[in-house]
DNA sequence: TATTGTTATACTCTATAACTATA
DNA sequence: TATAGTTATAGAGTATAACAATA
């Protein structure tokens, strides 16, 4: 956001204190916004746009959740996963099974094409996401990774 | 994306060459949309959206660049920036003004209004995005700010 | 009373593609 | 021919809020 890649200012600085946090912030929305176009791009390819593909990567590794703890876990509102779902289920990529123990709640579970669909999209996937983040060694990506854990706090 | 916050495994390893790009990638977009979400809640008070919030700072630090330019910065396409603009416009947020020198283009202002916003807004968001980061260092959110930054090129 | 899910409403954003005017 | 902007089309995603069924 608040476009042009921020720099590093003329004035340098042997201070360590300086607040970086808006500079941080910028390269965090910038990044990401390039990151999810380009993921965006990818799945089109497989039919499937970037929540739908979070939808299948979460019941790919939690089968069984209800709406609701998907809705925690992708953060958005339940309202939200009911039409999201709405469109997964006519595309039969998931499907809604009643919890037989509290009739209220739906259990969620991946189709075979649902499953399928995954499989096929996960790898080129995670060959984009090496790709773009092999400017970066291993350990630079474990200290961005580290970095970023320690702003996912909280709410 | 991939809901459930990415952790450490239970496997500790010596190597340095292990790839940890999925954690960052994970971690970033996550780490992202939460901030998003945020921001978009205190812009909402503002009676702003997070895209228009861009423009209205995009062009308080450029002002007079043309709609190609804008989409460039912000990273989509000009139609997009077109209706952008007309609902902004509508607001009385910005201008256009035809280039004299080149009669397709506009050049973008912001009006008293949109001015207004930009400075009522600004300081609200650069205070959430400095409490949001407090939790690293001064230091560390330069680290992530470089690090970020390298991930930050052609496309 | 609280929770799960659904429905209704409304809007922004986004892309693509065809179109106009100008360069 | 190429570029700046517009318009038309279309759809997804998002939130909010009111509602139903169940706990």
């Amino acid at each position: 956001m608040t476009g042009g890649k921020p720099r590093a200012s003329g004035r340098v600085s042997l201070a360590q204190a300086e607040d970086h946090s808006l500079d941080a912030f910028l390269q965090l929305m910038r990044v990401q916004q390039k990151l999810q176009r380009q993921m965006e791009r990818v799945l089109d390819g497989a039919g499937l746009t970037l929540p739908q593909f979070d939808v299948l990567a979460n019941l790919g590794m939690v089968e069984g959740i209800t709406q609701q703890e998907l809705a925690e876990r992708l953060l958005v509102t339940k309202g939200n996963v009911c039409g999201l779902l709405d469109r997964m289920e006519a595309a039969e990529l998931v499907q809604r099974r009643p919890d037989p123990k509290d009739r209220r709640a739906n259990r969620l579970y991946l189709t075979r094409v649902g499953r399928a669909a995954l499989q096929a999209a996960f790898p080129t996937h995670l060959g984009v996401v090496q790709e773009c983040m092999s400017v970066l060694s291993g350990a630079e990506q474990r200290t961005l990774a580290q970095l970023l854990g320690r702003l996912d706090v909280g709410d």
